[in-house]
DNA sequence: TATGAATGAGGATTCATTCAT
DNA sequence: AATGAATGAATCCTCATTCAT
């Protein structure tokens, strides 16, 4: 129980004000607990922020996962468009995860430099491969002009990642909506076919 | 002299380290001085800081501005080509500036949020403007079909959030060019007119 | 069964790494038992300090005890030389015994300045008489020079410190054993008378 | 002049309650300064320690090597109790570096073993050369019986480390003093030769 | 302008100890 | 007899900051 509130407190407060930013004493006190409290479920502080690095990474990479898992019948634009709108709902559900796993992403502390590099690649690879998988489909049934595929997954991508960033500061969520619609209609008027 | 290299090591360790991470004395030990001699040139850490934000921004307000001024003979496909490319060249250029700017921008420490929310709508004020005069500008040159103008400044936006975000974690700038480039073609695909 | 082992693991560590170098969670590992399993046992760190003390008291007592027992047939100069080759056995045998009674005998901590002063004087009279008798023997043998007893049985627990500290930093076997014999050798020479 | 008295009181704590029971607030305590000041002087608990060892040994080593110095003119029997004198005057004029060195050579903490006994060797070569010398003059003045001299030197060696280790148990000086004599007479006697 | 000395505040971590189970 | 959870006290150490020089 301790543990997961631990957990949980050292997830937001790591997203929030860094690494360096935050002390053990105010996840513990988040918690209701002392200090050394911490020590009889972790290791370190190095090692709170792993689990939690850890967890974050899998909460998103599922996420991502489960991308490829219900493409099928839809149509392409619409398939799409649900990366999209999956990506917002994570942000929104788990905002927690979300800040932190942008922000380590980004800005990883000097010690996690290379585990988290590595983690970013396989995360990297797994979503290309997914996006790749759309956009392949999308030609097949001609929603998507007949062209080579990694110019339109690489764009799809940097589309993600314009809303990745823009999500945490544009905090209003009308304009961060009509921000996403804008972004995915111009990129579907640039790959689409003109059959539709 | 001094006052300068303790500004340009600030520079580069707060936006490697973060705020937080980064020790006075880490700066001083790279300008070749001792931490206090920091104290004759600026109040404290904070006001380091902020002289550094300050200068950060407006470098890169600097870069922005200059969008406007040279925009006017060139294509629009062009002068929007350029804004990418200048983008690239300022993180090439200023490394130290940019990481500096984006950590900050979207990690602000607590007693900066609001000073930097402000810097932020301005910058990203002036830049909306000027990619709006650029677009404008291809709708009379008839070089991009005629629509509502703000959903494609939107979507450009869109485009260079996301390279900024894939410049820190593309470290190949190969990988980085292409990206660059594909999202670019995508985008111009999607907002161009059909006559060209 | 547990408690002894404790008791054990105590003795070594505490001997190895002194009293405020061993965490009692080290004794607890040592002996495949978590920390507060001591407190079954032991109402504190003291108190476990405290009875592998006495232990390893009352054992190199009994050893010294013994040396009196068996002193009578034998010829002076092989009992003292027994004495001595004695303490070897025990360093031996013992070896954790011997280093912490040879640690906190010289070196005790400040909450058992006194008690172990008692003890060790308590220790240091047995000795004397012990050896005294064996003097006293040979003297009446006409094995040693007759003379006043008291500087030959100082002389001899010298020559019994001396080799207790070297046991503890000449590792070396052969080394020791060699000492042990010169030693022992020149005392002889000093004290024997010259029938023999 | 901080940095002066920080390592005598370092030298006394550590000497008398060893590496693990002497906090650094103590040691700043006794030089009338906070603890965090001890950092301006030496890298940390460590280095102060290896500092303090390092004096200590070489105060220790320069009164050894002293003696070789004035050995000359005065007879094998002076200068052989010269040699035991002056190492209670040792003792009792630097009685801070005496406790220590004896309580490191024994008891050395992990991290200094290796360290230790290197130092312990080097010095107890010096030492027993020294030594030699002195025996091996007194051979050649026939004040020692014509014999093997390694014998000799370790049964002197073993006298000396008897007294060390007695003179940090036997507090009073007359006893200790009559100790000394009794040891020096029997191995005197042990080895000299019959002529005087 | 620059430094050495010093400090208060705070941070991570260890440890002996307690208590409910 | 043994453990998991928790804590108070203390330890080493870092850091921003001050001040006399």
């Amino acid at each position: 129980m301790t543990r997961n509130k631990l957990r949980a407190a050292a997830m937001r407060l790591f997203g929030e004000k860094g690494y360096d930013g935050t002390a053990l004493s105010e996840i513990a006190k988040e918690v209701g607990v002392k200090t050394p409290a911490i020590y009889a479920f972790y290791e370190n502080k190095e090692d709170l922020f792993m689990t939690v690095f850890r967890e974050a990474m899998e909460s998103y990479n599922t996420y991502i996962q489960e991308l490829s898992e219900e493409q099928n019948m839809t149509s392409a634009r619409d398939s799409l468009y649900r990366v999209l709108s999956r990506q917002y709902e994570f942000y929104q559900k788990c905002p927690e995860e979300s800040v932190f796993v942008l922000r380590y992403m980004v800005f990883p502390p000097a010690f996690l430099k290379e585990t988290i590099e590595e983690a970013f690649l396989q995360s990297d690879e797994l979503l290309t491969k997914a996006i790749e998988e759309l956009i392949v489909h999308g030609m097949e049934t001609e929603a998507i002009r007949d062209q080579p595929v990694q110019p339109l997954v690489d764009s799809f991508l940097n589309v993600m990642d314009g809303l990745s960033m823009q999500y945490f500061y544009y905090t209003s969520r009308e304009i961060y909506e009509r921000k996403l619609n804008n972004a995915f209609e111009t990129y579907w008027n640039g790959v689409r076919s003109n059959y539709n």
